[in-house]
DNA sequence: TGTACATCAGTGAACGCGCGTTCACTGATGTAC
DNA sequence: TGTACATCAGTGAACGCGCGTTCACTGATGTAC
């Protein structure tokens, strides 16, 4: 009786998941602050107290629904850059799939990428899939060193510091945080490659969250094709040749 | 008797200056949906109901936040750019600015740059305080260009589109709105140079975001100096000439 | 300078609302023999 | 296959709380003559 889930079992991963998504609904209207046990009861019929059957309070519930966005846009990304086999290719596959993603679903990538909700404090278990589009949009630029199909190029951009030049210490952390997280089959990147990553990686959602936050209105209006320049300015910034 | 304010009026204005302040703090304690006009009114030792002589409602008090707090970082910058002359500097200043006032006003950054308070519009009223950091850092890049201070150069990038390049057509409403918002002194620069700044724009405030908003924490921690290095290779990606 | 009236800041009670969480309970589902 | 017991989902009432906003009011400040 243990290979077979009882109806019990599976009742209780149905009206999970339900939960989970009368929730999501109700975070786009009210937003993470505003999101409501009572409400969501409500939604489903239910008697509020019945939900703490579930989810031990509101901040599991919402712990929850932050894991879900995170793995949501972590596996759109790692998918679209997986469907490609070109460093240049997968870099812009996976920045069109996660702006995709945050367009798809604002207040989600709101969720995760807005404002921290004040009072909530996310535990240890969101940090795996936090990392996942970071670790993503990653691996053209590992692939990309490895494979000399990205241009390491000091004179890339003018007056650089050349790429061998000495960065702030922090990036150690990053670079052992990368070795620990992704098994090593290549070489690293320099630090200054790295940088540069980061940069772009910074660079990227400060584009989304500017379009989904309305910072665009009236200037870059609608902000696609701007977008599209930007990821190829940006994946020329790292380097990546165009094929 | 209408040189001089009246008893009455100077208390008005005091009390809507510690109102304000009040509600700031509380801000800073839970966020923008959180914020209680009951909560303001306990503080200040008064009947919540006596609020309404002063913002009818608390969406007003809201918008006199967001307000002061666009005018705050907008003035920064100003002040930052304004006292160097040399475009390189500028930018630099301008850059630093806004991450200081960023770190040091966490709360009113996220209330600005933030995930959208949901329920609440932005009165056209803010639109003017808004634009002021836009504006402020656009400065460099104008008189730049203007002055050949900035490297107008089609390879900057490699393999960069030249700047003469026809750029997606919504860059047009930026540039007419800064033709209106900015007094034509000197040459509007051309719509490729007019991304670039974009793009440094975005990457600066998606910068400032992950560090506040605690996707830093482990990786790129502290952000002081990946801060620096980020903002001279944004300079560099725009043109500016380091002196 | 003094008085009469108008303005306005602040009070306190009230309306109607929603919230998270606990707790003893009923009744259905699952398990062991 | 059938029965006895254990597990667990869902109920409904309750606790104690906070919120925005309205309204008739008191009393201080300002203004016109």
């Amino acid at each position: 009786m243990n290979a077979s889930r009882t109806a019990r079992e599976r009742a209780r991963a149905e009206l999970t998941t339900e939960i989970k998504a009368s929730a999501r609904e109700q975070l786009a209207r009210v937003g993470p602050e505003g999101l409501s046990l009572r409400a969501v009861a409500r939604e489903l019929g239910m008697v509020s107290s019945a939900l703490y059957r579930y989810f031990p309070n509101r901040d599991a519930l919402l712990t929850a629904l932050i894991t879900d966005a995170y793995d949501a846009v972590g596996e759109a990304t790692e998918q679209a850059v997986g469907s490609h086999t070109e460093p240049w290719h997968q870099w812009h596959a996976g920045c069109h799939a996660v702006r995709d993603w945050a367009t798809t679903y604002p207040r989600e990538y709101a969720l995760i990428y807005g404002s921290p909700v004040p009072g909530y404090h996310a535990p240890q278990e969101t940090v795996p899939p936090a990392s996942r589009v970071a670790l993503a949009l990653f691996e053209p630029v590992r692939t990309g060193y490895a494979t000399d199909a990205l241009t390491v190029d000091t004179t890339a951009v003018p007056d650089n510091p050349p790429l061998t030049t000495k960065l702030p210490q922090q990036l150690q952390a990053l670079t052992a945080q990368l070795h620990t997280t992704a098994p090593q089959r290549s070489p690293m990147p320099p630090e200054p490659l790295l940088a540069r990553m980061l940069i772009a990686w910074s660079q990227l959602f400060g584009m989304i969250s500017f379009e989904l936050f309305g910072h665009f209105v009236g200037s870059v209006d609608p902000s696609e094709e701007f977008f599209a320049h930007a990821t190829s300015q940006m994946a020329r910034f790292i380097g990546f040749a165009p094929p």
